[in-house]
DNA sequence: TCTACTCCCGAACAGTGTTCGTATCAAGTA
DNA sequence: TACTTGATACGAACACTGTTCGGGAGTAGA
């Protein structure tokens, strides 16, 4: 009997490994695999609310159904995606003098995956936090700030923290480029009018007002490394 | 001429106020304040996913379409929810020897208002950051930390990182709690159940063995206050 | 050749947000 | 009083979404 969808996602969650099957008529067969990489191919070209089930069928030239053969559900498909994601981070060897660079560096990775990726950062979210790859970058961070003398206590609440932030800012940063593409509204505006806007709130908004430059000052990469040595500062 | 819901929003963004219409010949009128209260009560009862229109419209009696009316979109809707219960924060009177507490207590507000309407804060995420009662917490951070001798662009910044992580905090904790609801998988498991499946993975993961106490440790409130108070140590 | 067993997929179901055209009703005006 | 005006409300429909079911297609083994 072959592995139903729940028996593939109970392998991935626990250890076992399984041949993967053979191939049928199909000029080019249905496999999570193909299912995987062409789901990466439309979040990255449209985002990931573009990412239906039946985009995601008619990408692989077929029906919505067909894709159940392989993945439980769209959530499922979620938990795929992000653990590929994840599993693409690379861990350097901790180095104990370069304990913040490394982290940062791990911090940045996965940035620049979720923003390459824009608006995965949901599924992220959503996910069950317990998927063996994402453990994978837990286990290297938590590696990370135990060479850097971090205290296993504060080192393992710093990581939900860090990645839980890293989600979130990316996941904002994508609503904004979205926001900005689908400008059909003149709500999205740039740095400068934003500023301009600040300053002519109304008198019960006067720190507002008065530090209106600071507030919309930055980039959002900026912003990011901010906030990362910003937590980083505390862990000592 | 009554004002489309296109104007109230702009009446909203902006700082136009206009008299509220007269009622009609229905029960209860069908009013933006009777839409958002009741829409209040279904995510309270049955979380943020609950909450679509057809669901918020036979609450109201009504059909799905004569929503339109008073609210351009379901995003519209969910500013309308997220200024709401932003309006609902109490923002102390800045005192320069307890800016620390007074921010951590803004903070917990957020928290807890976004806890007590579970899911809500994924239209917190989405929702667009210029909104007036968003600002309005903005503004009355912002002077707690200046009055702290927080340094202008340090406080600026250390907003939108204290906002987002509750933000994405209660997000994550509201997608567990839904996830243990429904508990139709025996995926989401116990704290000691937690434990022992980290001290049962592969030897790949000798740190997340090692330390699966400190990582399953703590209440998410606990989480939280670490969280908040790793990024206020930082700032001065 | 016949059977068993995968894999695959068309059709449908129950939802979702949103729009269109129309009906209903209060107020203002001749 | 009769009639227009204008806003409010709503039924029906459209284009979507994720998901399930029953059967079709084709290979592998007996």
């Amino acid at each position: 009997m072959s592995p139903t969808p729940q028996e593939r996602r109970a392998a991935r969650h626990g250890l076992i490994g399984s041949a993967p099957p053979a191939r049928r008529g199909r000029t080019a067969p249905i496999t999570v695999e193909a299912i995987i990489s062409t789901a990466f191919g439309i979040v990255e070209r449209e985002g990931y609310e573009a990412l239906t089930m039946r985009r995601l069928a008619t990408a692989l030239e077929t029906g919505p159904s067909s894709l159940y053969a392989h993945v439980v559900n769209k959530e499922d498909l979620d938990e795929l995606l992000i653990g590929r994601l994840c599993a693409a981070i690379e861990l350097p060897e901790p180095h104990p003098d370069r304990w913040r660079e490394q982290i940062a560096g791990v911090c940045a990775q996965l940035r620049d995956q979720y923003l390459r990726y824009p608006g995965i950062s949901q599924a992220a979210l959503a996910a069950a936090p317990a998927n063996l790859d994402t453990l994978r970058v837990s286990e290297g961070m938590l590696a990370i700030l135990l060479a850097g003398g971090v205290p296993p206590q504060t080192a393992a609440w710093a990581i939900d923290a860090l990645v839980l932030y890293v989600n979130a800012h990316t996941l904002e940063v994508s609503y904004a480029k979205r926001r900005r593409n689908h400008s059909d509204d003149g709500w999205v505006v740039g740095r400068e009018e934003m500023t301009g806007r600040f300053a002519a709130l109304p008198d019960s908004f006067p720190q507002t007002k008065r530090y209106a430059d600071e507030l919309t000052a930055g980039s959002t990469e900026d912003r990011f490394t901010f906030t990362i040595e910003l937590m980083l500062n505390g862990l000592l």
